[in-house]
Parts: structure tokens; C-alpha cells; sequence
DNA sequence: TGAGATCCTTAACCGGGGTCAAGGGGGCTA
DNA sequence: TAGCCCCCTTGACCCCGGTTAAGGATCTCA
């Protein structure tokens, strides 16, 4: 744990509003550890003794089926915690977590958690703010894939990753695109059709460089109705 | 509040656990309120002050998009609490809520909520818990939308009504068919086709009576990578 | 008892996206 | 540089489920 790092913890939604030594006493001397890409972090069904903190890469959340089929629920990087509800639930992890870049990550020790807890309550109402964050986030994952069609879903994926409000720029994406198929819902096929479709309203792909040309174009089409093919 | 409705407050995962008198004190004199079908009990956006304890009846919490599209992402009833995590998270409702029969809802304050909180952190675990498990189920719809067919989740949506754990059964489905249609991610004529395909599988269908012959078959169904229409 | 409204079902049609299969291109190792 | 592998794209085909439209059943209310 350097500087740099605290700097990300402190940029969380959960240790982001509390005191300074409040994080500390729930960090203190916890473990930060590598992965590289591939390994598994835990299993859905385990029993949930901690959370983690992504410090760089990227981890994914998944369900996996009786016959081997995944549904990835979630997909976390630098600056954000995932796994803090499991704990407090039966104790069991709902779903798998598998590091898909090489990363760092903070693993947060569910006892000391809950001692934590008890001595400060605040710290409590910083986990829900943080279990919340979580709902709301599902609850639009929800949203989309029942409303909108595959090539609005990554329209407003690549927005989201957009570091600029208006305008155009140009974003790499983070991770494999079969990832972000199952992220969003679709087969890879379906992505690089979808992909195809924005095309007329200014973005190219190029491997993992997407440009945009103007966002607001994007952000309509997202809220339009239509579904991404009218007008050649 | 009579001896009825403390029981159904004791039933839920939020209220279940806490000794008796921590849920008085923040139980205490809230007030129940009744509510006829199609009342709206808040709205995505709003600012959140309290949370719900369903008594009786059915309240679904749906998000709108710009162009009034709805999507439905929970349908709760008697012993279940919502709306928990909305007042951690900026004070807003991230979805709306409408009573879809006549209903008896308890409303809790969240001002008073916080303060019982700090007073006793224990309450906290519990509202944890109950988070963990809205977020449970929210990743287990993603998961059905994602990778089961119409029938799929049908048959998924008659068991989770079933009072029992196997051989047959009769159920009543709890609310109208386009909102189940809805909750399930499919439109109300899918909803009557998909039923039509569990026909062959045991399920009888009359009115709003429903008859499932074997749940073992349902299950096994449910879990096949088989769509549903072989074999006729 | 009858008129309307609401809800549900059925049918025909169509389109989005899944499936299957082939091919291309960049990054490995040798 | 060659060879291989992996990831991605493209195309053809097809099926699930959305769309549209019509008709049937139940409930309400006059």
C-alpha cells in the first residue's frame, strides 16, 4: 500500500466519505495482492469471509449455470470494491469473481469488518451507501438489457467510459470484447454487428481504439426510440 | 399495527433477526398506510425519506425511460421490505413504485432510521443483510434474462409460487398477466405462448389458476439447455 | 340483461440476434 | 520469417420473441 494507492482506496465510493481514521482502523494492515489474468478469486456458493478493492485491473462478476453457461453480472476496475454485501448474507458468495487483466487488488478481512462495524457506526452507513451504489447499477443493468437493443447497450458502454462530457475522443476498451459481449448481453458476433451499426453515427473501431465523433449523437440514439439502422 | 402485521415485520430477512426491542424502537409508532391498485407510492428521481414493510397486497418498482417505456425489476409482497438502499445513496429513489392491489404498507422513516443506527450498529448488519439479499436477487434476474428462454423463466416464476418442494401442485398467480409478462422481460402475448409450451411439461393453465403436475419435470426443464419445444 | 371496457389469447408476419462456419490479421514462439 | 494460435469479423441461415391485429372471455355498471 503506497500513497498512490490510499489515493485510489480514499477515491471509492465506500472509504471515499469517512474520516480518515476510520479507513485506516478497517485497512490498516490488510493484504494487497497480484493476479494475473485468468485466475479466480472466488466461487458463487463459497463461504464470504472478505471484499476487495480493485487497486489496478480488472475483475469480473459472474453466475454460472448448472451446464457451464456464464451471465457476467458485473465488471470492476481501479477505484471500485466489490463483494462488501456477500458477507452479510448466509456468508456465501452469489456469484464467481475472476481477474481478466493482471491486477492489484485490497483484500478487506470480514470479522475485522464487522468489529469495525460496532465500534463505528458510521462506517455501517458508508457500507450501505456502498451495497446501494451496487442496487443501482444491477437495477440499470436490468434497464437496458430489457429495453434497449445490442448496439444502444454499447453505445452507452463506450459513453460511460468516455473521460469527456461532450464532444469527441477516442477510448480503448479495457478488456476483451467477448467480455463485454456477456457484460452486455450478446454474443461476440452480435457485438461486432453492433459495433457495424454505430458506424453511421460516428464511430469507428480499430482493434481496441474506438473513436467517437460526438458524443451527444450517441447519447440520443441511446434515448431514441428507434433501433439503429434507419436512413442509408 | 396489530399482532398480525408485528408477525409479518418479525418474517422479513431485515426485521427477522434483530432482538425484539430494536425493532420496536424503530418501528414504534410509524404509520401503516392503505393503497388501492395503481397508486404511486414514489418515483425514480425522487428524494427518498422512508422505506416499506409490504403488509399485504403487491407493489412492483419499475424504471421508465424517456419515452415511457417501463421496465419492471422487482414485484414485492406481504413480508418483504423495499426501498432500503435508497436513502444511503444520494437521497434518491433509483426507481418508482406503483401498488398493483389493494395494499397495506408500513412506512419507515429514514431520519429516524440513521439515528437508530448509531444507537445500535447491529441494525446496520441487518439492514446489510437485507441489501445483500435485493442484490441477490437482482443478479439472479440477470442471470434468467440473460440465459433462459421465455418458458425458462416462466417455469422459474410458477415454482418460486409453489408451497411446496415437490410432486403437484394449484397456484393463483398473484398479479396480472402483463405485469408478470413485464417482470420477466417479455411481452404478454410471449408470456401466453410460453405457457402454451409448458403444456407438454405438466402445466395446466386456467384463468389465472395454474396447475403444474410435477415440479421435478418444471426443474429439470428449467436447468436442460433445451429451449423447449422438442419432442411433440 | 346488455353495452363497454379490460384483460387475455391466438394467429400471421417480421426482425433482431443467436448459431454455425469460414476467413483474416496480429502477436506469439522458434 | 515462418508457422501457429487466438481473437475478431463476416456471412448465411434460422428461430425466438416482438409487432400488429383480431377475437374471445370476464367484469362492471346502467
Amino acid at each position: 500500500m503506497d500513497p498512490t494507492d490510499w489515493q485510489i482506496v480514499r477515491s471509492t465510493p465506500l472509504f471515499g466519505t469517512m474520516p480518515q481514521e476510520v479507513a485506516v482502523s478497517v485497512i490498516g494492515n490488510q493484504t494487497v495482492t497480484v493476479h494475473r489474468k485468468g485466475e479466480m478469486l472466488f466461487q458463487q456458493g463459497e463461504s464470504a469471509n472478505s471484499f476487495f478493492v480493485v487497486l489496478d485491473g480488472w475483475v469480473k462478476l459472474y453466475r454460472v449455470t448448472p451446464d457451464g453457461a456464464e451471465a457476467v453480472v458485473g465488471v470492476f476496475r481501479r477505484g471500485e470494491t466489490f463483494a462488501e454485501g456477500a458477507m452479510f448474507i448466509g456468508g456465501r458468495y452469489p456469484v464467481s469473481a475472476e481477474v481478466v487483466t493482471s491486477s492489484r487488488l485490497l483484500r478487506i478481512d470480514g470479522q475485522t469488518l464487522r468489529r469495525r462495524i460496532r465500534e463505528q457506526p458510521d462506517l455501517a452507513l458508508s457500507m450501505l451507501a456502498s451495497s446501494s451504489y451496487h442496487l443501482k447499477a444491477l437495477v440499470e443493468q436490468i434497464e437496458h438489457i430489457k429495453l434497449l437493443s445490442a448496439p444502444q447497450r454499447i453505445a452507452d458502454f463506450l459513453l460511460r467510459l468516455c473521460p469527456v462530457r461532450e464532444g469527441g475522443c477516442t477510448i480503448e476498451l479495457p478488456y476483451e470484447k467477448a467480455l463485454i459481449a456477456n457484460r452486455l448481453g450478446m454474443k461476440p458476433e452480435s457485438l461486432s454487428r453492433a459495433l457495424g451499426k454505430l458506424r453511421p453515427l460516428g464511430v469507428s473501431v480499430d482493434r481496441e481504439n474506438v473513436t467517437i465523433v460526438d458524443i451527444a449523437l450517441l447519447k440520443q440514439f441511446i434515448e431514441s426510440t428507434e433501433r439503429g439502422d434507419e436512413g442509408f
